[in-house]
DNA sequence: GATTGACTGAAATTAATTTTTCAGGAACGT
DNA sequence: ACGTTCCTGAAAAATTAATTTCAGTCAATC
C-alpha cells in the first residue's frame, strides 16, 4: 500500500490543515515528503505538529517512518518510473479518474483529426504581423477564444477580442481588412449570430479560422480553415479540453516562433503593470 | 555534477574505509545515501565519523547537504523520461501531436493529485443550494473560472462571477455569507490581489476552493480546499488543459447530481432566449 | 624493536529534528 | 447566547542525528 493510497483512504476524515498537507504532499509526490518536517510545514503552510498528527492518522508511527516508506516506494518504482503512479489508483476508478481518462483519449484523437499542415498554416496566419486578429466564441466557448486572445496579445500587436454583446460587433467588422484573421470558436448549440458574423467577415475577404466539433458549425461554409476537435465524452455536457489544448498548442507555437518579440512584449507589460497597479506580480 | 561523479573523481585518494563507503553508496545509488548517517555506517561497516570525513573530502559541507543533492538528482531523473519523450516527439511526430501528448500525460497525473474524496467534497459544496457561489480567476486563468460559472449557472441559482476589475470586488465581498463558496483559480505568476481577496473571504467564514499549480498560490493559506493540478509542459507557456478538465469534471458531476433541476433550468433559459433574442439556439 | 604518521571508531558534544503538552479560538449544537 | 467539542499552532521537551574530540591501532620506516 503506497502512501498515496493511504492518504486517499483517509481523505474523507481529514481536517482543513490536514487537507492542505495532503495537497502539498501529493502535488510533488513523493519528493515533498522527503524533506524535513519543518520545511514541509512551511511549504504546506501548516505547523509541524499538524504533520505529526496527520502521519499518525493515516496509520504510520511517525514522520520518519513515512519517509522510509516513501523511499521504499521510490526504490520499487525505479525500474519503471510510471509504475509508482500507476499502481495505486486502479482499485477505485472514481468519477474524476474516469472523466480525465476520457478527456485524455479525446486529446489523442484530436491529434488525428487536425493535420500538421493545417496546424502550421494557422500558426503562420496567427504569427503574421501584417494581419490583425479578431477573436470571438459562443456563449460558453468564448472562454477558449479568450484564451487565444490573451496569449496572442503577448506575442503580437493587433489582437482584438469581440465583446459578448453582439450590438457592437458591426464596429469590429468595419475594422477588418482583407487578409485579417477572424478566429471563431463555435460548438454544438451553435449560435446563429456567429454564423452570420463569419459570413460577413468572409465576404470582406477575411480569413476565418473556425474551431468546432465534428457536427460542424454552420459557420463552416464561410471558414478558410476548420478545426473539428472532439468534444463528446458521453456526459451531460461536452468537454472543451481538447479544444483548449489545440488552442494552447497554437499560441505556444506562435510564441516560440516569435520568441524574441514575445519576451520583449512580456517584459514591457510587466514593467507597466508593476508601476501602474498594485495587483500584479 | 552528480554525487556519483564526485565520488569517482575523488576515488584515487580514498582510504580503506572511505572506499568501503564509496562502494556501499554506489552499489545502491542513490538510495543508500538517503538513510541516516548511522544506518549507512552500519551498512558500510564504518563509523559515522568516517562518513562525515568522506563527505567533506568530496567537497560537500555535510551529510545533509549530500542528501539534498541526491534528492535533487532523483527528482531531475524522474522528469527526464518525460523530457526525452517531449523532445523526441517534437522532431518526429509533429508539434501538435507532441503538445497533445504532453497534455494527455498531464491529465493523467492530475487524477493522481486530486483525490476522489476531495473531488466529492467540492462537488457537494458546489451543489448545495443553500450556499451562494462566487468565482474569479487570475488574468489568464479567469477563463477557467468563467467556464465553471457558466456551467454552474445552468445547474443552480446564486452563481456570481466577479468582474475583472478589482474596484468592484468589495461589493461582492459584502454579499458573501458564512458558508458560501468562493471558487478561485490562481496559477503561477500569482496575483497579490487574489490572495488578499481570499484572505478577506475566509475571514468571513466563506469556504475558499482554490485551483492552483504545484508551486501553490499564496492564497493557499486561506483555502479550505486546494486542488493542485499540473500545468507545466516544458513549453514557454503553461497549459491549463488539466485545470479545465478538472473544472469540467466538477460541473458535470454537479449537473448529473442535480439533473432534474438542471434540465428544467436549461429549458427555461432556452425559452427565454428564443423569444427574447434572435441570437440564441 | 621502537617511532612516526595516518587512519579509525568510541564517546562526548553539539545541532537538528520530531513529538508532546497546552492554551487559545473557531465551529457547532443546544 | 451559552457551553461543548474539536482543531490548531506556539513553546517546551524528548528524541534522534551529525560532528568533533581524542585515544587507540596498525603499517611502514629507521
Amino acid at each position: 500500500m503506497t502512501l498515496r493510497t493511504q492518504i486517499e483512504t483517509a481523505s474523507s476524515g481529514l481536517t482543513q490543515s490536514e487537507r492542505k498537507l495532503a495537497t502539498a504532499l501529493l502535488s510533488d509526490y513523493p519528493y515533498a515528503g522527503l524533506i524535513s518536517i519543518q520545511e514541509l510545514a512551511a511549504r504546506a503552510e501548516v505547523s509541524p505538529p499538524s504533520i505529526t498528527r496527520f502521519v499518525t492518522k493515516i496509520g504510520l508511527s511517525g514522520y520518519s517512518e513515512m519517509q522510509k516508506q516513501l523511499l521504499a516506494e521510490l526504490r520499487a518504482g525505479d525500474q519503471s518510473p510510471v509504475a509508482i503512479h500507476a499502481t495505486s489508483q486502479r482499485i477505485q476508478g472514481g468519477y474524476l479518474e474516469g472523466f480525465l481518462g476520457r478527456a485524455a483519449v479525446q486529446m489523442k484523437s484530436a491529434g488525428e483529426v487536425v493535420t500538421e499542415g493545417q496546424f502550421n498554416r494557422i500558426c503562420e496566419l496567427l504569427a503574421d504581423p501584417r494581419r490583425s486578429i479578431f477573436a470571438v466564441g459562443g456563449r460558453i466557448s468564448d472562454t477558449i477564444a479568450q484564451h487565444l486572445s490573451f496569449h496572442l496579445r503577448q506575442s503580437r500587436e493587433a489582437v482584438y477580442h469581440l465583446p459578448r454583446d453582439p450590438e457592437v460587433w458591426p464596429e469590429y467588422l468595419l475594422r477588418m481588412k482583407p487578409g485579417d484573421v477572424f478566429f471563431l470558436v463555435d460548438f454544438r448549440r451553435y449560435q446563429k449570430n456567429l454564423k452570420q458574423l463569419a459570413s460577413q467577415a468572409s465576404a470582406q475577404r477575411v480569413q476565418v479560422v473556425l474551431i468546432t466539433d465534428k457536427w460542424l458549425s454552420p459557420a463552416t461554409r464561410h471558414a478558410a480553415e476548420v478545426l473539428a476537435v472532439p468534444i463528446d465524452t458521453g456526459t451531460v455536457w461536452d468537454s472543451y479540453t481538447a479544444a483548449l489544448a489545440v488552442t494552447e498548442a497554437l499560441v505556444t507555437r506562435v510564441a516560440e516562433q516569435t520568441w524574441d518579440k514575445t519576451r520583449a512584449r512580456i517584459e514591457a507589460w510587466d514593467a507597466v503593470r508593476d508601476t501602474h497597479s498594485k495587483g500584479g506580480t
